[in-house]
Order: structure tokens, then C-alpha cells, then sequence
DNA sequence: ATCGATTATGCAAACGTTTTCATAAATGGC
DNA sequence: GCCATTTATGAAAACGTTTGCATAATCGAT
């Protein structure tokens, strides 16, 4: 009987040194530079390795190096698939970069954002990916004193204090409202997110009341709506809208596509038929919107693209702080995307 | 100039000690064990690591304690929410046990599974959940080796050697098409997920037609299809399918209500209505399913009370593993509910 | 006061790596 | 062949914790 490793434990970076006959350096650099070691030397470590099934210890390597490999971003919510697919091209790129994601809801809820973050810091994330601009003060001030260099995503915040990359939501909101009334209508409610809680959906309720305003079409308050990002809660919501108005919107600004769904689905379900009745815009162009029926008239935010860069910028970031140099801090914006479809129409 | 720390470094465990008058050990202890340490010295503690905005660093805790506190997940996508409720409610209940969730999309391919897991063990995960019972070999090995709990979720696999905890497809597919039949319904057609990635979709198409077949209506091949999880493929897939039967199916079971809702949109752009001219019953109940129109009929899997119960399960694991006394394998099955809506009527 | 038990503490070894520094071996230009 | 580089290696310190062991302090009962 061959004794491979110091009995029944799992092989560490010593065993294997010692199965190749070689140091712990050398082993060491076989995994993380590669180039360094000899071929000869490489050989037996691969060998050796695999007769071990050896699996290095990247959290016992984080205490000497300083880096983890791994980042940590939270988002509002993992349901209703509107960070989802940010998230998912993020995660993929960063495997890219051989590195791991955290990932953690936090339900819009600032303080359990805070307790998330600290326990990434605890776990010595790389790095922070934060969705908005509006966070707890101890996010700041952890993210400062540890200097985590953190990223901000989905809005574009110009002139913040950490990097950001998304988009302008206000001149959404500017967009769908243009929009509509480029099509005729003068009566439109706009129904958006918790604007307190969320400055994306602030930012679009803002734009669009500044149209309307601009043309003289402010709506009357009761056409004003907030609701959370919920297909059952808004579709309530709208129902009652359109059930308790004389003359109804004859269309509905809605703060993000899941909100336009439940607007449609709310009509539909009163024998209203969309458009013709009434017209109804989305923001996001999530998934699905362009197969429902009818196709939903939106502006696309291009999350795919927000992931990616998310990603790459991070790689950035980390590699700047690492080798001293500091990364200044950047604003990136990205474009939105009109997609006029079938959910509005002429007045 | 007070000096706190050693210059401008993050606080670790000595400078608190040093601090707080007293020594590493006791500093450790009151972070993990509260109760061992003097109210007096727990004041000093407090107050240092407050003072010098102390974060315990617990990847380098996790070298000696073998226990890192996190739990690695991973899941076929991110998107279509379908794992979103399930994924949710885990991460809640995980962070009342004091851990932290990784959690990666594995974009319903064997391989990247593969290159996540191994990732996770490098990061020394406590334990892995995983969704379905097939995975790759090396996934298999990795988690024997090196002993990591690991946990199966989604799916209820009798007899598995991995815990389990999730629902019997097959038996949801035998609902699904029960019901129908009960209907009258005599021309179905069975569009379920890619059965060779899934074994989900595989085993409700088996229990759709088992029960099809014993009432003599198994569906001709051409309307036994399979197709991705995506609103857009499924619905031109439909839509094939609507267009060129000559007599048309007169209802269709969905491996999920993604399909279900694609399902709907096809029959409806091309002027048919649900369930009028065609049923279409769905398995899942994701969010909105209740709220879209015609409200979706169809089986409930109750993915925030399967998230819960995995972490409560994942948590026992863990304690049971470091504790020495291995914690036997169970296999839980918790109960699909139908739910009787508008998208399904008698023929 | 004395003893035994309990409680709180500190010392130092251990965990599995990375990395600095020094040295040995190989290489190349002449 | 010789010296100056370059390349590859190893020894040992460091990283920030936890934890086993030993000791000191406190307490309660006699």
C-alpha cells in the first residue's frame, strides 16, 4: 500500500511538492504563473497533482496575496428576471477572468444591502458591484475605508464618486413620454417603480413628468402611480385606475416592462384591447417583451452589454489597485434603444 | 497623532487585540463564541474593533477552521426566473445561518457545471447545491474526494446518494395530462424541454404521454416536440405547429409555463383564443402565471418552500459533517398542487 | 482560610498558501 | 572555455486566523 498523503485528509500544496519532488515554491508558481517552472518540473507537478486530486486553497492563498478572486454584487432582486440577464453576462465574463462571483439579493431593502456588503468584505471580495446610485452610508464608508474598489451598474450616475456604467434614466423617461405624445395622446398616466427606494425608477418618472409638463400635459396626481416591481400588486393597481377614471389615460408610461405587462394584462382582463383603446410603453426590453401579445413598445436597456463591461471594468479596477497605480474613476453611459411595437398607437 | 494601526493598513485581528488591551485569542473568541468572554474584555473588544473599523477576515479564518461559511449554488439560468423564487428565498434563509451564498449560472450545460463546482471547492465552499440529479462525472468525484456535503434540489430522487429535496416530474407530467384527458380533450400535443440536458423535462414528458398512451391517445411524433426554455423559440415553434396540423391539437401540455405562456402568445397572434380554440395547461407556476390572460392553469412547484428547506438542510449538513457524526442521506419530496385556471376548459 | 471546581485568559502551534531573497544551474557571446 | 546573464529552484517568513493546552483568576462550599 503506496501512502500518497498524510493519511485520509485532502492533499495540500505540500503533498504534492512532495509527490513531484520538487518545493512548495515551485508548485506554488506551476499554478499561478506557469511560465516560471521548467517543463520537466511542470510534468511531474501535473502528474502528481492529479494522482492527488489536488485542489489548491484559493481562500488560504487570499491571506498571503491580498487578492480572493472573487467579487461580490448584490442586486434588488433575482425575480422577475430584470437584473438576470446583466447578471448572467457579468458572471460569464468574469469566468472569464478566472474569477468567482457572490451574488446576493437584497430585495430592495438598503440595510440588508449594508449587512450583504459586509459580509463580502468579510470574505475579502476583490470588488463590489452595487445596481443604483443610492446606497446606506456604512456601504460607503466600508467600501472607502477598505478601499474595495466598487462599481456602480444599470444607472449612469455622472460625476459620482465611484464608477458607474448604465444608463440615463431620466432621459428614458424622456423618451417614452416624447413618444406618446408624438403619437397624439394628451391623457397619459405614468405608473412607475418606488421612486424612494430606487432612483432608476425616480430618474423615469422624472423625465417623463418633465415632457409632459413641457407640453402642458401634466397629468392629474391620481395619474400618477407608484407601485413595486410586481406583476400581481400593479395589475391591481392599473385595474383600479381604469375602472375608478371618467374619461380614462387614453395611454400609461410605465416605469419598467414588468409594470407594462400588468398594465396590459390589467386592461385586457377589463375587455380593453391594446392599443386601440389604450396605448402602453415599457422600459427595459426584457425578455419576452417583443413575443407577447401584443408586442410591447419599449426602450431597451442593453443589459447584456452592462454585464460585459461590468465585467471587463472590474478586471480593470482589481488589476489597478494591485499594482498600485490607482484607476481613476469613470462614468461610463450607454445607449437605450427605441423599439416602437405594438402596444402603442396613434391617438 | 493617535497612531491606531500599523499605518495605513486594514485593521486585523492583532491591532483590535492590541487595542483592546488583551489578547488574539480572546478577540477570536468573542467573535465566535461570544459567550466565552468576559463582559469587561467584551467592552474593550467592542469598542476597539469599532474604533478601528475591524472586519473579521474569514477566508483567512477558514485555514484553520476548515469552515469558510459559504455555500456554493449553482443553476441552469438566471433568466425566465425560473430558479429566481427558489434561489431567493435559499439566500435569505442562508444568511440567518450566518453564511454566504456563490451562486453561478451554469446555462444548462454539464461542462461549465463541471469548471463551477470546481471552482467552488477551490474557494472551500461548506457545501454545494445543485439543481436535478445529472451532472458530470467529475462533479460526482470532486464532491466525493473531498467529502462535501452536497445537496440536490428541484427534483425528488428516490434512492439518490446525494440528498435530495424537490418534486416527482414524472408524477406532475401524469397530472398535467390527467387532467386534460378529464377534459375530453382526445388530440394533445406535448412540448416539453430539452430532455437530454434536463432530466426535469424529460421526466414530465414521460408521465405526460405514460398517462396519453394508457388512454390510447398517444400523441403522432410530430407533436411530441422539445425546444429551450425561451419565450421567443418556443413560440415560433408553436406557431409551426399551429399552422401546419390539419387538425390541430386541441390542447397542449407545456413542460413549464414558459412554454405555456409562448404556447398562448403563438395561438393568439394567429387569431386563436385560449382556451376557446385551444387549452394549454402549464407546469411551475412562476410568478405572473396567475395574473396573465387568460389566467394559466397550471401545476404548482413550490420553489420558495424547496429554497427554504435547503438551507435548513444545507445547515444541518454542515454542522453534522464537522461534528463528526455523518449525517445520513434523505431524499424529500415535496408535494406539486394544481391549480385549476382560465387557459384549460372542457372540449 | 482552604480546597476544588469553574471561568477567563494567553501562548504558541497550526492552517495552506504566496512571495522575497539567495543560490544553483543553464545559456550565450566572445 | 570563461564570464555575464538569464532561468529555475528552494528556504523561510509572512498572511490573519483558530484552537489545544496550560495557567491564572474567581467563586462557592466547607
Amino acid at each position: 500500500m503506496k501512502v500518497h498523503k498524510k493519511n485520509n485528509k485532502v492533499a495540500s500544496i505540500t503533498d504534492v511538492a512532495n509527490a513531484a519532488k520538487t518545493s512548495i515554491s515551485t508548485v506554488s508558481r506551476y499554478f499561478n504563473n506557469p511560465s516560471m517552472v521548467a517543463p520537466a518540473a511542470a510534468h511531474r507537478i501535473a502528474r502528481a497533482a492529479e494522482e492527488l486530486s489536488y485542489v489548491r486553497n484559493r481562500a488560504a492563498a487570499s491571506t498571503r496575496s491580498k487578492r480572493s478572486g472573487t467579487v461580490g454584487i448584490v442586486i434588488p432582486t433575482l425575480e422577475s428576471s430584470i437584473f438576470a440577464e446583466m447578471t448572467e453576462s457579468f458572471s460569464n465574463r468574469l469566468l472569464d477572468h478566472d474569477m468567482t462571483m457572490l451574488l446576493t439579493p437584497c430585495l430592495y431593502d438598503r440595510d440588508i444591502e449594508a449587512r450583504i456588503v459586509r459580509s463580502f468584505t468579510e470574505h475579502r471580495v476583490d470588488s463590489v458591484v452595487l445596481v443604483g446610485g443610492d446606497h446606506n452610508d456604512e456601504v460607503m464608508e466600508l467600501l472607502d475605508e477598505r478601499q474595495v474598489p466598487a462599481l456602480l451598474v444599470w444607472n449612469h450616475i455622472a460625476g459620482h464618486r465611484l464608477n458607474s456604467i448604465g444608463v440615463d434614466n431620466r432621459r428614458i423617461g424622456r423618451m417614452a413620454a416624447q413618444h406618446l405624445v408624438d403619437l397624439g395622446h394628451r391623457d397619459v398616466a405614468v405608473i412607475s417603480g418606488l421612486a424612494d427606494v430606487n432612483d432608476r425608477a425616480a430618474g423615469r418618472r422624472e423625465g417623463a413628468l418633465e415632457i409632459l409638463a413641457s407640453y402642458g400635459l401634466m397629468p392629474k396626481p391620481e395619474w400618477i402611480l407608484q407601485t413595486p416591481y410586481d406583476l400581481d400588486s400593479t395589475k391591481s393597481l392599473v385595474s383600479n385606475l381604469l375602472l375608478n377614471s371618467k374619461p380614462r389615460p387614453t395611454a400609461i408610461i410605465s416605469g419598467n416592462d414588468i409594470i407594462a405587462t400588468a398594465a396590459i394584462w390589467a386592461a385586457q382582463s377589463h375587455g380593453l384591447s391594446v392599443p386601440q383603446d389604450i396605448s402602453v410603453i415599457g422600459i427595459g426590453d426584457f425578455k419576452g417583451s417583443a413575443e407577447m401579445v401584443p408586442a410591447l413598445t419599449t426602450i431597451r436597456i442593453p443589459a447584456r452589454r452592462i454585464g460585459r463591461m461590468a465585467a471587463d471594468r472590474i478586471a480593470e479596477l482589481i488589476i489597478g489597485q494591485t499594482s498600485g497605480g490607482g484607476v481613476k474613476v469613470e462614468n461610463q453611459e450607454v445607449e437605450p434603444e427605441f423599439k416602437f411595437r405594438h402596444s402603442t398607437a396613434p391617438f
